[in-house]
DNA sequence: TTGTATTTTTACAGTGACTGTAATTTTTTG
DNA sequence: CAAAAAATTACAGTCACTGTAAAAATACAA
């Protein structure tokens, strides 16, 4: 009906961003409908109307589908959160109010069944993992921006560990108890029994 | 010569132990030679004199030719020496005297190409991270064993991941300083500055 | 030694993720 | 509208890995 596309997206831009979406929303309600393994790469380009060539044109692996949902939302708003925050304040503690604002975000259903998805699979569980080692790579890097003096280095690798390690038990423990109390509480609590003296 | 066999050792079981040795040495040349990605299965099994179906006897994927050299040394000694400790000491103290002594161990001619090769490729490098995740658990309920108290379990989760946080960033910070000194000496700091306060 | 059970090895025929290539279609742009 | 750029596809291939069933090697008992 526009004959005047909005300058803000062309055609092309359009349909690409709805084939890639709708790649990945089929792609993973078929793994949780089926399982990931069940499910083949040419299932999902049946069910998305595409060639299976066509699929590793928005994706590089089956796997990427899951980082794709990953990805939104956490990984890439670390590093510009880090950035953002007040040199005043110690490392650790920055780094945990930004991890505890971005847990209590992520705490959505979609991302719980994405991470029983995770679980499913040994390949998986190692991205997952992986991708723990990415973050702590990336709140390393953005502490030496903010704090950059080089003999902190060593610190902020420290920091980056346990923030990512805190992170982690908070969230084995949420799982732990049944996801009675927020994740982000659990994960508060572990940095404070961390900073209560180990 | 020996028309009895050693009570010990059957013939099927001296074959079986040189063939899995044979595979995992030709295979850990040849990635070392030619890189990982590039050795296939067909190459380690022909160079190996044994058919390719006949590698999946003797190991379930291409990877567990590295995982071989990684369990026999490291990963299995873990739980038993944990479960050797005296209850006396704290149980961080504990965990960090074990790891000290493993990783000396560790620091091999042997153990570093391994590591380079598991740096060269991401699944490879995802599986190294899972490896850590697995030692984690496996403190975490060998501690459990020493100190079965219940209240203690969250410790326990903790003094795990404080743990192989440390042994892992004493091990990066040894290969940033191009291994001056031992990699259990940057383990140990990384305790010691652990403890003298976060 | 011989026969029989068990284990090991192999060939063969798949499956499924992923890649390279080159042709075809769709969208953009001048 | 024509030419460039991007998206889609078919096709053929590689490689890790699996299932199956038959053959070879080893163990064991009579």
């Amino acid at each position: 009906m526009d004959s005047q596309p909005p300058q803000s997206e062309s055609l092309r831009e359009r349909k690409r961003r709805e084939t890639l979406a709708r790649i990945a929303e089929t792609g993973l309600q078929m793994f949780i409908d089926n399982g990931y393994d069940a499910t083949t790469l040419e299932a999902i380009a049946a069910e998305a109307g595409i060639s299976a060539r066509t699929f590793f044109y928005y994706f590089k692996t089956k796997e990427e589908i899951l980082q794709h949902f990953q990805g939104s939302g956490f990984y890439e708003a670390l590093r510009p959160a880090i950035l953002a925050v007040s040199p005043d304040q110690p490392p650790l503690e920055a780094v945990r109010d930004v991890l505890l604002g971005m847990v209590s975000r992520y705490e959505t259903e979609r991302s719980i069944v994405i991470d029983r998805l995770l679980r499913s699979n040994e390949a998986l569980r190692a991205r997952k993992q992986a991708t723990f080692a990415l973050m702590e790579t990336t709140i390393f890097e953005a502490l030496c921006e903010v704090w950059p003096q080089p003999e902190r280095r060593d610190e902020h690798r420290m920091v980056a560990i346990l923030s990512i390690g805190m992170m982690r038990l908070g969230m084995e423990l949420w799982r732990q108890d049944g996801g009675k109390r927020r994740m982000a509480d659990y994960v508060g609590d572990s940095f404070a029994r961390l900073q209560s003296g180990v």
